[in-house]
DNA sequence: ATTTTTATTGATTGAACGTTCAATTAAGGA
DNA sequence: TCCTTAATTGAACGTTCAATCAATAAAAAT
């Protein structure tokens, strides 16, 4: 069934079927084979896209963190740039993020704890990290001094971390996520208001 | 070699190996090998003790959960029962917990994950969960209605969990967590200095 | 129609791992 | 001293999994 020139479409094929089964079995029970079986391929086409199951893994996470940072974007240009409007922006874009669930949480936390030990993971998650801490700090100094502002974007980020992260191991994920968005607003807007 | 009635200490000393090795190594990479050399046995002692990797993991969780609560309630009846003390020492406990260092935030990191997919981890781990935000809402509780200690809880929880997570990914462990324990201090006392 | 190139397959390989259990060792009792 | 019992060992086994690669299939080129 060879059809040449479709590299790319085979690819994001295979992204899906990777982020599919790492959210339903978890990074640590998915294999080259639950991932090939959804995709709908044979197991020997993941090595030959991706080098191996480590580089699908990879772009796998490289396309969520695109994902998180296009919706940021897309959120800001429809808005004024105020403090408090680039605030509820970032966390906004940071719940949304494709259906907050109980498996996109999972998912998260898997990545996480899996880029402990693999260093092009970790890469990854800190170069998303120092954009979230740059984009709430640059926010948050449009009214406070520097370091208060420092402060107050890594209390913000935490929240939100940890909002996630509960999620991921909540009973009840929703409410979890649904009272996380509102807090960590109106948590990082309490600097803002009362000035 | 057998001694008799060594079961405790026996059982003892592979809790420590397995906290050891999952520090160095990982939970991922962490084998009933690289647990066994540690502690000077062989590896089929663990099977005995414990019943299986498994057993032994969800048992050295246990200790580590021990040891937070006693740390807490150690801690509290060093002082009068008031709300503002009671909340400096469930923080205090919280990143106190033998020491704060990039090892121990890995090990909660790697218990966090494989909880999702493991029954006896994840009961522990809302049992300790339920135990933090009731400590927290009951302290808030003081000063403030039931729906904002409610969230104020929620809120100071979240922020512990995401400062735990940032310093296992961090790559300047020990600073994010000095300024970790400070900030989720300053939010937290921001409900009750004000009032 | 034939050849060449590209795409895909899936059986096989070898390594890693958890578990099992027969064998071994030494302490305590007779 | 001999026997029983508790403690411990570690080789063998079966399973799982990622990676490999020769074989295959279809498109493109000739």
């Amino acid at each position: 069934m060879p059809i040449v020139g479709v590299e790319d479409k085979r690819k994001q094929q295979l992204i899906d079927a990777a982020l599919s089964s790492i959210a339903e079995l978890g990074l640590q029970k998915t294999t080259i084979i639950s991932i090939s079986q959804r995709a709908g391929m044979s197991s020997g086409i993941i090595s030959h896209y991706f080098g191996g199951k480590q580089g699908l893994v990879e772009a796998a996470l490289r396309h969520l963190l695109d994902k998180l940072g296009r919706s940021f974007l897309e959120k800001i240009q429809q808005t004024d740039g105020s403090a408090k409007a680039r605030i509820l922006c970032i966390i906004e874009a940071n719940f949304t993020e494709f259906q907050r669930s109980e498996l996109a949480a999972r998912t998260w936390l898997s990545f996480w704890a899996r880029s402990m030990h693999e260093p092009g993971l970790k890469r990854l998650q800190q170069i998303n990290n120092a954009r979230l801490c740059s984009n709430l700090r640059f926010a948050f100094a449009q009214c406070m001094t520097r370091q208060e502002a420092q402060d107050a974007a890594r209390q913000t980020a935490a929240m939100i971390d940890g909002f996630w992260l509960r999620s991921a191991l909540s009973v009840d994920p929703d409410e979890n996520f649904a009272s996380g968005e509102a807090l960590c607003k109106s948590f990082a807007l309490s600097f803002i208001d009362t000035q």
